[in-house]
DNA sequence: TTGTGTTTTATTGCCTCC
DNA sequence: GGAGGCAATAAAACACAA
């Protein structure tokens, strides 16, 4: 058995390690050369690290005991074996670093491919929010001319006062039933076959207004309520305050205003 | 063989804790 | 104030393509 040394000079070959490791498998002339290299910085044989990554799983904090005890069993210096857990904690670190960065970017693409998945059905659910509000805007209009074509002289209007001018003039042909005291109803002039006022608005809540086409004579203050939604458009901000049936806060499909804010509404 | 990039060993300086 | 830990860095050792 060949006695060596450790850079220090003293002999190691009672200790476990050294005694563990058969010299014929690293080759006599890496063993010369290990033992006989001047000063340079010398790497740890393999069965060294592994003794020592071995210890590290255990516990990667070295107390001056085992710091001892382990540079005996390798015969190396206990610097030497306090330096290789440095530097062992500092690459654990970086790998643990590296793992949780990959973690969470995993996270990161699986939430935003749920967030584009949701963007992509809202829009295609806003698109069929407003195809649906203009078919029942459409159907509500025809109802409603046809009830006009079968009345007598509509009178003057009950509540002038949210009409101008010339909008008295062309509303005198209104029905009240239709708007009372005021209508911005127009027609067929519009390329669409109408003025659209839920466009106008920016809020399509009141497309989902009972249809109030027929009605008891009782009702009719409620409706007539209503349909000043349709015949008078107020500032958004004062519909809000003023009729909060139309107010944004009341029909937001189920998201914060703060959050519609920000959304590209095509309207 | 050599140039170059990577890994490993070791040092330095600063900080915290007892 | 000394011991020990950590970050930054130097430098040797190693791997590998050209």
């Amino acid at each position: 058995m060949v006695s060596f040394e450790d850079a220090s000079g003293a002999n190691v070959s009672k200790n476990p390690f050294f005694q563990a490791f058969d010299p014929h498998e690293i080759g006599e002339e890496e063993l010369d050369e290990y033992l006989h290299q001047p000063e340079k910085k010398r790497r740890l044989t393999t069965e060294q690290v592994h003794f020592l990554e071995k210890n590290f799983e255990l516990e990667n904090k070295l107390e001056p005991e085992r710091k001892i005890q382990l540079a005996k069993d390798l015969g190396l210096q206990p610097r030497q074996v306090a330096i290789w857990f440095q530097n062992r904690r500092a690459r654990w670190k970086t790998k643990h670093l590296e793992k949780e960065y990959e973690d969470l970017q995993a996270s990161y693409n699986s939430l935003k491919a749920d967030c584009d998945g949701l963007l992509k059905e809202n829009d295609k659910l806003k698109t069929e929010v407003l195809v649906l509000t203009d078919k029942l805007l459409i159907k509500a209009r025809g109802t409603q001319n046809s009830k006009l074509s079968n009345a007598s002289s509509p009178g003057p209007p009950e509540n002038p006062v949210a009409c101008s001018k010339g909008e008295e003039e062309r509303i005198s042909t209104v029905p009240e039933d239709v708007c009372p005291g005021k209508s911005e109803i127009s027609d067929s002039d519009s390329p669409n076959g109408g003025y659209s006022p839920l466009r106008e608005h920016g809020d399509s809540s009141y497309a989902f207004e009972p249809d109030l086409s027929d009605s008891s004579q009782d009702e009719d203050y409620t409706r007539n309520e209503n349909l000043q939604h349709l015949c008078v458009f107020p500032k958004l901000e004062e519909t809000r305050d003023d009729y909060p049936i139309l107010s944004t806060s009341s029909c937001h499909f189920g998201f914060p205003p703060e959050d519609q804010a920000s959304w590209p509404w095509p309207y």
